[in-house]
DNA sequence: GTCTATAAGGGGATAGAC
DNA sequence: GTCTATCCCCTTATAGAC
């Protein structure tokens, strides 16, 4: 009898894709594993995502368009003070940064991993990173704080900070609220 | 008629893979490429470094141990006064950030890409950040700035912020000089 | 005795074939 | 799903040059 296509089946790649890479990094994960982990054949994952580096764009771009998204909803659900916004983005992130799941952000972890190299996921990672510091230089302006540019540029590298304290430390609630805290005083 | 032994064999090997595992990771090269540059045979590469992990933890260790001694000195050469110390030892900092050559904090780098896993080089690599954010500390607690705890964790937050932006952002003068101005706000 | 050059073993990677 | 082709990885063994 034959089988029914399984629709899920990229969605399962994808899905076993995005944890492992997450967590182990692109390098040091392989497909047999995700194969594995996805509980599929060989093909059908191939006939999806025709080479390893299709599979890790999408991984970043999924990944990193979720993240984004996260982001707007916080802003959104903070109201119409473009402080409060902000706060609300980087309590946002505070949180994921505390999460026992954390392993660094994924855009940052692949240009560290590819050291720049001119590939898809590069270009994937770098482009998101670009959209955010351009959304924080814009809520930044719209506060009416004296400086905007300057303050974005601090604010900016306190979430770098924040994101790489992450890796490194473990989940630190001191560290995460002492950088929180500071950027409430950038915004005064 | 025997031949002499080489004396900076080792050294050869060792400065080849400081050179390509800080360039392009650990992980993105492999031994005959270490070697190759090395210009010298596989057997003489492995009496010294008997396989890649220990490779890998000498670079570690030598890079790490450079960069201290580099923040020692500059600490030294600005004189008594610990906030100076601080200024100089991020001075520097900045400028290795600023430096062409520059791909990231090496240590920071080991554990992104070893995503933590426990082995020797992470655990050179957290040793090395645990003495830095010590030794920050104990200036700034030096320095009779009011609640020196909190001071110091927003000079770490701001440090490692700065070096975290360097690898994907590339030099940025003005990046890095709001941070600088901002450690020295924090120290007021 | 010391080093180089080359081949080869054993494993795991991507990718495709059946 | 299993099996295979091909490649590259780390590492060791062999053979020859100085």
């Amino acid at each position: 009898m034959p089988r029914v296509a399984d629709p899920q089946a990229r969605d399962r790649v994808l899905d076993a894709a995005t944890w492992l890479f997450y967590e182990r990094g692109t390098r040091g994960v392989g497909m047999n594993e995700v194969i594995t982990v996805a509980g599929c054949g060989k093909n059908l994952a191939y006939s999806h995502f025709p080479s390893k580096d299709d599979l890790v764009a999408e991984y970043l771009q999924r990944f990193l368009d979720a993240r984004e998204q996260a982001a707007v909803a916080a802003a959104a659900a903070a109201g119409p003070d473009p402080k409060r916004q902000i706060i609300a983005i980087l309590t946002e992130a505070a949180e994921q940064i505390l999460s026992p799941r954390f392993r660094g952000c994924a855009a940052r972890n692949y240009v560290v991993e590819s050291r720049g190299a001119p590939d898809r996921g590069t270009e994937i990672a770098r482009a998101y990173l670009r959209r955010a510091r351009r959304a924080l230089r814009k809520r930044v302006a719209a506060t009416g704080v004296a400086e905007p540019e300057r303050v974005a540029d601090r604010i900016w590298i306190v979430m770098e900070g924040l994101y790489s304290m992450g890796v490194h430390l473990g989940p630190r609630r001191d560290l995460v609220t002492e950088g929180l805290s500071l950027v409430e005083e950038l915004l005064r």
